[in-house]
DNA sequence: GCAAATCCTTACTTTTTGGTCAAGATTGAA
DNA sequence: TTCAATCTTGACCAAAAAGTAAGGATTTGC
């Protein structure tokens, strides 16, 4: 169970939006050099995250990105769901085996298991805006371990 | 963010085996059909499975699967983590994209997220033991609910 | 000792995901 | 009006994950 690439990029990308000021854009070259990622990788991410409605863009000359709504209204559940499908509702339908249909219709003691994880991603991802992911990392480890009601019972990992 | 294909099969496969009686083998046809993958699919895990200390095997006309601990003693969190390596400690050095490290390292505001989503899953999963999952789907979804804590913020699925 | 059943291991093929390229369309400014 | 900067789009290529195949090794039972 991993963030995959296209969510890691895509949000990435949305939080350098999300920290401009009012009337600021960025254009893909400037996207694509603040997060070391190629511009025509940028390029096809800014294409989904505009057809999904977080950002406008402006051509020409002057032009580039900008969110398309506030950061503070975007939480990250919905950006997710749009950069690695909606992967809660369609669980039973992957993972068939050679079979057209999961193999366990009915009743299944996996389900509640898989299904309780992504519900809990999805919940925690659902209390925070694009907005708590501007500033500082102690800032934004205060802001997501302060929602989730987070005591940690794993080691902090070695900040690199 | 979702499961593997190797999450998912080898989880079912081990639940297969929490199935059985003290004594009791499954074969890879066995395990392959119960499952509804293939059995040179179902070789594969296994082979990583028993690689990994998790079940044993006996070769022979007569011989098998089974579990090498009881059931009750084999947490989710360190089945996954054989199944689909230990992410938790690696993310910096995915995703770094053009460049030889990632480009944000020092200060980064995405960094608490995806560690503390893993931390979450993490958490979650080192509750629960293979046992916890034998049983009816009604069992296993209050078994989950139970340990985790969770009230229901999202619309349960549709049973198929 | 031999044959059948079974696991073991490596190499290969297919599918999915990730990433690149190039031609096209739009805009702003000289 | 023309050019340069920019986004847009679809086709293409590469890497990773998933799955398959086949020959080898071990054990049991006759």
């Amino acid at each position: 169970m991993k963030i995959s690439a296209q969510e890691e990029y895509g949000l990435r990308c949305l939080v350098q939006l999300a920290n401009l000021k009012d009337g600021e854009t960025l254009t893909l070259p400037q996207i694509a050099e603040r997060e070391g990622i190629s511009t025509a990788n940028a390029g096809k991410l800014m294409w989904l995250l505009n057809k999904a409605g977080f950002v406008n863009s402006t051509r020409g000359t002057k032009g580039g990105y900008f969110l398309a709504r506030p950061a503070q209204e975007i939480f990250l559940n919905e950006i997710i769901k749009v950069l690695d499908e909606d992967v809660l509702s369609s669980h039973c339908e992957s993972y068939t085996g050679i079979l057209d249909k999961c193999i366990h219709t009915g009743d299944c003691g996996i389900r509640p298991v898989i299904v309780g994880l992504h519900e809990i991603v999805e919940n925690a991802l659902s209390r925070i805006t694009l907005a708590g992911l501007v500033g500082n990392e102690e800032a934004v480890d205060a802001m997501f371990h302060q929602i989730q009601g987070i005591h940690r019972t794993i080691q902090p990992q070695k900040i690199v």
